[in-house]
DNA sequence: AATTTGACGTGACCGGAGTCACAATAGATG
DNA sequence: CATCTATTGTGACTCCGGTCACGTCAAATT
């Protein structure tokens, strides 16, 4: 589908350039629509496409070599991925998802290299958030390394609410993502996953409220079991 | 120390740049030597330099809120580390330590920021850098994954292959990790990865030659468990 | 030479997470 | 509404890697 330059101006890489520059990028850019489990971008192909997300939800994926999965990041709406082929030409090292349904915006790698490259702003932005999503690897890494189970779900938990809103003392998950999805993310297995979300549950830390809304009821003590500083 | 512009010519990442941009910011250099387990780069700190790796080795550590330590990369001497400050100001996310003594090149981040924004190709160096280094951490992290103990092991002794040398069907690893190290690497205890060496050693897969070298004579077998399809 | 330090090796024990098997919902789809 | 599928919930059992507690050895330090 044809992609106007208001539409790309509304994803935060491309809203600072000038007016010129999205009209040079809308007719490389194409919008598709994926199904959930869909997948958007394949590991090992040389990509020639940046993708935005739009609406939905995306997830980074790999495949170890006996077929486990294993979960990277999330995608949330506005943000993009596939970046690393601005860069280089190396193919892209892990999958990419979508866990709900989406529309995404692909646009063609050359062009918007060229942008980025006279745009200096852009290219900052763009180098911003690789070194960003460097530090979130290096978070996640971090949570790998808990060796307590319990543990590394409340750290997860408390990443996730961290990405979305926060108050005092509660927040909550928008769209939180399904046991096993959390399972994959952190090297655990799904039944785990779910007890502990259990424990929590029994001791009102969180609860669901209705489909799509996991709400945080007691962020301290979260944190607390995330940090170790008790026992679950 | 004082460094010369030709000391930094030596690094490839400065390498291809002009005269004139090396003798720039050779007066915000300066030569470091550091004893073993000395502290390079802090995590949480706000780093004004960027680390030129001269000799020795270093590796990136973080470590998790309960104290573990978390292995995240090796640096080898020519390459660099504490990059992500030339793209924003956020703090340095992970420890560098120095595994065995070295000597690092330190280059003030704002001149060098400077001369990576005129030489459009430094930037695209960086940048593919920058992408390498998040590749290895997808690779790394899928390591994790393997939900098998010695095929993980195994796996990270083939990928440390990889960077050195390696000839038909054999292999060495010039100064090779610590089974400690190692360990930390893949979230395992010293006495695992010590175990499966001796499993591996045993097996006539694997030899120390002298310290300092670690001879893989069989290689293919070392793929095969790597890959899973052969069980420790 | 004596001492200390750190890397490597090895056994025994135990806990906890994976696995399997199945039930109970809840959403999607016809 | 009926059916099918995906997600969540729960128990029992097993096994394997962590932990602890040593011993050995080489290298560095005194």
């Amino acid at each position: 589908m044809q992609v106007t330059p208001e539409l790309l101006s509304r994803f935060t890489l491309l809203k600072p350039l000038p007016r010129e520059a999205l009209e040079q990028l809308a007719p490389h850019a194409a919008l598709v629509r994926y199904a959930r489990r869909a997948v958007v971008l394949e590991a090992g192909a040389r990509e020639d496409n940046i993708c935005f997300l739009f609406e939905g939800r995306l997830q980074g994926v790999g495949f170890t070599i006996d077929g486990r999965e294993v979960g990277l990041y999330f995608v949330e709406p506005g943000d993009f991925c596939g970046e690393l082929a601005l860069f280089d030409d190396n193919p892209q090292p892990e999958f990419v998802i979508a866990t709900t349904a989406a529309s995404v915006v692909f646009v063609a790698r050359n062009p918007l290299r060229e942008v980025m490259l006279q745009n200096s702003s852009v290219s900052n932005i763009v180098g911003r958030k690789l070194a960003e999503r460097v530090r979130q690897m290096t978070v996640q890494r971090t949570l790998l390394g808990l060796s307590n189970v319990p543990q590394r779900v409340c750290g997860q938990l408390y990443l996730l609410i961290n990405e979305a809103q926060r108050k005092d003392d509660s927040g909550e998950i928008v769209n939180p993502p399904t046991h096993k999805e959390i399972a994959i993310m952190l090297n655990l297995s799904r039944e785990t996953v779910t007890r502990v979300f259990q424990a929590l549950q029994s001791r009102r830390i969180i609860r669901r409220d209705g489909p799509g809304r996991l709400i945080v009821a007691d962020l301290a003590s979260l944190r607390h079991f995330a940090e170790g500083e008790e026992e679950l």
